[in-house]
DNA sequence: TACTAAATAGGAATAATTCTTATATGAGAA
DNA sequence: TTCTCATATAAGAATTATTCCTATTTAGTA
C-alpha cells in the first residue's frame, strides 16, 4: 500500500490525514504477529524518529474508535493491534507468544447458527472470538518476540 | 468452604499452606466477576490489614502455574483472576466490564468434534475459550466495578 | 493566505506489576 | 518437641506501559 491509498483509508474514517498516522498505519500493516506499542514505535522510528511515543497511543486509540484496528490482549502486560477486520480468531502460541490469525467461515457458521438456536438469556451477542491455545509442531524459533 | 478444606486445596497442589494463601483463596471463591488484584488485597485486607501485594501477586502467580486459578485480561489495563477451572466460556459485558462465567457442554463438544475433523496444521490445541462479547438487556449497573 | 479546530512533541505523572532483601515460617527430620 | 532449611512474606523501592498536560504545529477549508 502506497501512500495515498493510505491517505484514502483515514480520509474514508473521516480523519486528517498525518504523516504520523500514515507511518503508525503502514507499520500496523507490515508488522505481523499483532504487535504491541513498543513494536510500531520501533517500526515508525525509523522514518519518523521524532514521533512521540504519546502519539502513537493517541492514533491507536483513535483508530480503535473507527474500528480500523482492534485490541488483542494476552496473558501478558500489554496491549497488542490487529488491523485484520475481518471475521477471523486467534491462535496463541503459548511457547513462543506468538498470534496468529485464523480464518474459518464454516466454524463461523456453526458458531452463529448455534447462537441463533441457542440464545443466551439477556445478554445481545455482538461478537465471538475464540482462543485457541496451543502450540505450534515445527516451532520455529524466528517466531519468537520476546 | 472452610480452613481446613481450603488448606487441602494447598496441600493436594503441593504448597505450603501459609495464612496468606489461604486468605487470598478465600478471596478468589468468595468475589464474583474476576476480581483483580487490588479487589482480592480490598478483601483479604478485611482480616489480613498486613498482608503485602507484593505477596498477593506471588500467591496468584503460583496459583497460575499451580493451574489452580486462570488470568483473564479485558480491554481494560489490568489482570483479572479467575478460580474456576471448570470448562467455561466468558461473556463479557461492554458497558460495564462485567465478566460472567458461561458454560455449555454442548457447545463445548460441538467445537471439539469440530477440530477433531478440522485439524489446524502444525498446531497442537491445548484449550478453546470463548470472548462473548455483548451487552446484558436488563442492564444492571450493580454489576458496574469502574 | 489566513484561520481554527485538531493533532503532535516532549516530558512529567500515574499506577499496575515486579523486584529486592531482610526476616519469618511451615513442614519434615531427628 | 525442637531443629533445620528451603520457602514464603513484608516492606518498600524500582520498573514500565500507558496516560496526562500544555505549548506548539499543522491539516483542511474558505
Amino acid at each position: 500500500m502506497n501512500y495515498s491509498e493510505l491517505a484514502n483509508v483515514l480520509t474514508q474514517n473521516n480523519l486528517k490525514v498525518t504523516p504520523q498516522r500514515v507511518a503508525v498505519l503502514e507499520a500496523l500493516m507490515s508488522l505481523k504477529d499483532h504487535p504491541n506499542a513498543d513494536a510500531i514505535k520501533e517500526f515508525v522510528h525509523k522514518n519518523h524518529p521524532n514521533l512521540a511515543v504519546g502519539t502513537i497511543y493517541n492514533i491507536l486509540e483513535t483508530f480503535c474508535e473507527k474500528k480500523i484496528i482492534r485490541k488483542v490482549k494476552t496473558d501478558r502486560d500489554f496491549m497488542r493491534y490487529d488491523i485484520e477486520m475481518h471475521r477471523h480468531h486467534h491462535l496463541y502460541c503459548e511457547e513462543c507468544d506468538y498470534i496468529e490469525n485464523y480464518y474459518d467461515e464454516e466454524l463461523d457458521k456453526l458458531l452463529q447458527e448455534y447462537f441463533n438456536r441457542k440464545k443466551i438469556p439477556n445478554f445481545n451477542i455482538k461478537d465471538i472470538n475464540l482462543q485457541i491455545l496451543g502450540n505450534y509442531n515445527d516451532h520455529n524459533p524466528i517466531k519468537k518476540k520476546y
